[in-house]
RNA sequence: GGAGGGGUUCCCGAGCGGCCAAAGGGAGCAGACUGUAAAUCUGCCGGCGAAGCCUACGGAGGUUCGAAUCCUCCCCCCUCCA
């Protein structure tokens, strides 16, 4: 075995490429086609989210045999470790995670918001001090598409500041200033052809601000467009209002990624807005913590209601873990602290989320989506209230 | 038989005259989680209630304004010696 060298080349990769296949009548639902070096992407598409080079307790083989074709990694947490020089000589992420399919690193742009106690911001870029050992990291936007090169992922995106909610409008202003100059760097960081650049909409809550955004971004010019800074705490209709008057104005041929959200009900909501792509920690954080996504809305798992209750998890749902476990014996092994807990846990959730993209791309396909957006609404929360009153 | 150490709210375990319905764990119950510092975090956890009252620290008495805490007897448990 020789020594491995320019393994993410870009010799002979087909570069990332948009295709619209349709837009929905009723809604501004689109069904498209991602293209990158490492497979095709269908939209609307879930993108699992694995920060550290892995979907917390699952083999990537679990994850494609769920459905899942692109998932997440992100750079902050790669590059503090292991290090983005010892990725890039063991043949890239994809090679080193086992992951031959799409990836999309995020920045490091929400590091800036999550830990925020622990940076510092500059014109320059972002001085973090290491959550692991208190190390001082410099980011900057080249650097950080440098480290998305040496990662070697399909889709890099553009150094951001996410800001926090509440925020004034002269705070979002600043802060939009400073993005979209990063953005600017990031651009004319970017050394490779065969990955893919997405631009981060910032702006808050404020219309034009995010308008302003779009435009400034257009005319430096991505591959994709996402929205950034939503789910920070802000009240679900704003977040709701601020896709609805962000994701129009977003160039038509390119896809448009919501990031960071969200709940089954964001999901289908946002496509209705024109939202392509979207990730969250959702399906996998609270599968470990034991909140179970169904289609009648969602199962808090460790409930004493559950506890000889025979009956799947989801009888609509055709995952590993409901085809072969009742409710009561994965409250048991939750209960018991047992790592099957998580694992079957995360199977059904990350199952749950891949299987509702998979579906809203055949309803909106089959000239159906809203219809079928209404009902699966209307289920979800019919049966949650029921579950309320118990 | 002798010497010593213990019995505390579901469990373990602190408290050793008032600030004690009693620290801290655990178990149990419920909630949260949205570009992952998360297999994490939060709340409740004797009863009824607004203050407050009642029942509680092995049992029964006693001392004291006041006892889980001090005294007496009794019942259990453990260790060592015979």
């Amino acid at each position: 075995m020789g020594k491995v060298g320019t393994l993410n080349s870009e010799i002979g990769k087909k570069s990332f490429h948009f295709e619209l296949l349709k837009r929905d009548s009723d809604t501004r639902a689109r069904l498209g086609i991602i293209t990158t070096p490492h497979g095709r992407i269908e939209t609307p598409a879930f993108m699992p989210v694995g920060t550290q080079g892995t979907v917390k307790s699952l083999t990537p083989e679990r994850v494609r045999s769920l459905g899942a074709q692109v998932i997440l990694g992100n750079t902050y947490h790669l590059y503090l470790r292991p290090g983005h020089d010892l990725i890039r000589n063991l043949g890239g992420l994809h090679r080193f995670m086992n992951w031959p399919h799409p990836i999309l690193t995020d920045s490091g742009g929400f590091q800036i918001y999550s830990l925020g106690a622990l940076r510092k911001l500059s014109e320059e870029g972002v001085a973090f001090q290491s959550h692991i050992d208190g190390s001082s990291r410099i980011m900057t936007p080249e650097s950080c598409v440098a480290i998305q090169e040496a990662l070697g992922s399909d889709i890099m995106m553009c150094l951001d500041e996410c800001l926090p909610y509440p925020a004034s409008f002269g705070e979002a202003e600043r802060s939009l200033g400073l993005t979209t100059r990063w953005a600017q760097r990031c651009r004319q960081a970017k050394t490779t052809t065969s990955q893919a650049l997405f631009g981060i909409v910032q702006g808050g809550i404020y219309p034009s601000l995010r308008r302003r955004a779009v435009d400034s971004l257009a005319e430096i010019g991505f591959d994709g467009y996402a929205l950034g800074g939503l789910s920070v705490g802000e009240p679900k209709e704003l977040m709701y209002e601020t896709v609805d008057a962000t994701a129009p104005y977003c160039p038509e041929d390119t896809p448009r990624y919501l990031m960071g959200v969200g709940t089954p009900e964001d999901l289908i909501n946002c496509v209705a807005m024109g939202i392509d792509m979207f990730d969250c920690v959702m399906p996998t954080r609270n599968a470990r913590n034991g909140m179970l996504f169904t289609n009648k809305g969602k199962v808090a798992i460790k409930n004493a209601r559950y506890r000889d209750d025979k009956a799947p998890l989801d009888d609509q749902c055709g995952c590993y873990t409901c085809q072969h476990y009742s409710r009561a014996y994965l409250r048991h092994l939750y209960l018991a602290r047992e790592i099957l807990a998580i694992v079957l846990n995360t199977i059904h959730n990350v199952s749950f989320y891949v299987t509702l993209m998979a579906n809203i791309r055949n309803a909106i396909e089959g000239n159906a989506f809203h219809s079928f957006r209404v009902a699966f609404l209307e289920n979800m929360t019919q049966h949650n209230e029921e579950g309320t009153t118990c």
